[in-house]
DNA sequence: GCCGTTTTCGGCCCGACTGTTTTCAGTCG
């Protein structure tokens, strides 16, 4: 069987071994970020490096990491990484993952006390660290700990719940007497698909009464540095794993610089700052600094960016993805909003799966002010989620229909979220299909079947003229399931030869396509649905989740099909495909 | 190692906090 090719992700994994590894050498540094910034232009990339020509063409990859890429895409180890492994042991790099432990303390306790793992780490006695030279007990300690506690299964928060603790603690530091202005920044900001940990910035003329109450705040469980202008805490997650918060906090008249500091990505900060240092200014997060003077205070993010000559960059686009090419020449997209969407395409009701029944979904739908809703319950062979037999389809149907008489405000529409069957055939027969408003079709079974297997058989359902859009196309469940193999840039060119649309799933825990892959199928001139997959009435408000997505993907309006009016989105299914 | 609207050579973003130090390295974001 064919090995499949490496994906970014795993591209970009195997580069930042290298660079973990280089630097417990002790490597020169800015070779080191040269691999660095490589890793993170394949991670961000649209689509597939292992398929491009020369990943030279990817931005900061030259000659050196091209050729370690070409070595990864062509299953052999490049000799950079096969040098170091031979120096270094690979165990060290989760060393430095520790908190309080980075590269150079990793190499240390390699070279000095024979430490290679974690767990040889959680096994020394405080009194070997603290005899090294710039050692103490407290940092012995410290590390230990952190290498006692260490969990390989890092997970990272989905952006609903890290959205849910963010806004509690921001309504926290918004409260307080000292605060004059408040803002979730970081990831969180970026509306970025998991959230590592949540930054938050605040304005206050007494920041060191803001820092103090908020270490002593009740949702507060321990506390990793407290000073007057920063301080850093954790507090309990979803399942009371602890999250790392960081608060910042300056004075009101720099409280641009200091949001848009905090915001990143440090990537999209780094270039910012070396464009900024080509006219003579250094920027921070206290403002704007001509060479050699003091920093003038920037308040807001607009200030900081025309400052530099460009138009505002919506967070959702800081990744060092092209906005500042677009920003300069004043070509940003104008970016969709949640306001903007009409109808959800895809929302599941008792029939099947879901908890909601027909009118309890539409109610739901018109307090959103849709103005259409689509029912997509499972078909026949989905047995495990009550798939509609073609019996209870019909009389789905004529529930629905009954529906819609009932209810002026909205528009009801019946279709079917089809299963494209291991061979790609679609799970209703065609005179089935005919008489739906909408076929979603999507993947629930048969998983590994391989590349080309899976991609073949999702472009044969597109080749059908019902099939209107494709759920979750990558079948990914974020911290639980990667995606299956697939093509996603074959089936971005075979959506646009057959005019049928790609979703993006808005459920937090899928977000299917990726922001990059949206981004690509856009540019190609495919067509959008941003649909949430509702299993309940509650469920509708993840819309807001695949907007943020959308916008990652610099999407607007125009991309997305669910954002027609009524009588264009009905005009676009009675024209077909 | 990468890059180019002063450059194909000589630069490469910026600062807070901690611990262990009497002036700073390491880590983090």
């Amino acid at each position: 069987m064919q090995k499949n090719p490496p994906t970014n992700a795993e591209l970009s994994r195997a580069l930042e071994t290298v660079v973990t590894l280089m630097e417990i050498r002790g490597d020169e540094h800015y070779r080191v970020l040269a691999y660095q910034r490589a890793a993170e232009s394949v991670a961000n990339y649209g689509g597939s490096v292992s398929e491009m020509a020369s990943p030279k063409e990817l931005p900061h990859v030259g000659q050196a990491t091209a050729g370690v890429i070409t070595d990864l895409v062509e299953g052999r180890t490049p000799g950079v990484l096969e040098e170091l492994m031979a120096e270094i042991p690979r165990s060290l790099v989760e060393v430095t993952r520790l908190p309080g432990v980075g590269p150079r303390t990793a190499g240390r306790l390699w070279k000095e006390l024979d430490v290679t793992s974690v767990e040889q780490l959680a096994a020394l006695d405080p009194k070997e660290i603290g005899g090294l030279k710039g050692f103490g007990k407290k940092s012995a300690e410290k590390m230990i700990a952190a290498a006692e506690k260490y969990d390989v299964t890092e997970r990272r928060l989905l952006l609903d719940d890290a959205t849910a603790i963010g806004e509690r603690l921001l309504e926290f530091v918004r409260s307080h007497p000292a605060t004059k202005r408040a803002d979730l920044a970081g990831s969180l900001r970026r509306r970025k698909e998991t959230v590592g940990d949540l930054d938050l910035v605040a304005a206050s003329g007494d920041g060191k009464s803001l820092a103090n109450a908020f270490v002593g705040a009740e949702f507060v469980r321990g506390v990793v540095a407290h000073g007057e202008t920063k301080v850093s805490v954790q507090v309990a997650g979803p399942d009371g794993e602890a999250v790392d918060v960081d608060l910042r906090i300056v004075e009101p008249e720099a409280y641009g610089s200091l949001l848009h500091h905090f915001t990143g990505s440090q990537a999209h900060n780094v270039v910012l700052r070396e464009r900024a240092v080509k006219r003579g200014i250094n920027i921070s997060e206290y403002g704007l600094a001509r060479s050699g003077g003091e920093p003038q205070p920037v308040a807001s993010e607009k200030e900081l960016y025309a400052g530099l000559g460009l138009s505002y960059i919506p967070p959702e686009l800081r990744e060092d993805g092209g906005e500042f090419e677009a920003a300069e020449r004043d070509e940003l997209p104008h970016l969709v909003q949640t306001q903007d969407i009409r109808g959800d395409l895809h929302v599941h009701t008792n029939y099947s799966d879901g908890k909601g029944t027909v009118r309890s979904m539409a109610e739901a739908a018109i307090a959103l002010g849709y103005e259409y809703l689509v029912f997509c319950d499972h078909s026949q062979s989905l047995r495990v989620a009550n798939g509609l037999s073609p019996e209870r389809l019909k009389q789905k149907l004529k529930e629905v229909r009954e529906a819609d008489e009932e209810y002026s405000e909205i528009k009801l529409y019946c279709g079917s979220e089809v299963d494209i069957l291991k061979d790609g055939t679609l799970d209703y027969t065609d005179d089935i299909l005919a008489e739906l408003d909408f076929v979603v079709a999507a993947v629930h079974t048969s998983f590994n079947i391989g590349e080309e297997a899976m991609t073949e058989r999702i472009r044969r359902a597109m080749n059908s003229e019902f099939v209107r859009t494709v759920a979750h196309p990558t079948g990914r469940i974020l911290n639980r399931r990667d995606p299956y193999a697939v093509s996603v840039s074959r089936l971005i060119e075979e959506a646009r030869r057959t005019n049928t649309a790609l979703e993006l799933n808005a459920y937090p825990d899928r977000l299917d396509l990726k922001a990059e892959q949206v981004r690509t199928a856009i540019q190609a001139g495919v067509r959008i649905t941003v649909d949430t997959d509702a299993h309940d009435e509650g469920a509708l408000s993840f819309m807001r989740f695949g907007i943020a997505q959308a916008r990652r993907a610099w999407a607007s309006k125009g991309d997305l099909i669910n954002t027609l009016p009524l009588f264009d989105f009905d005009k676009y299914l009675r024209a077909g495909k």
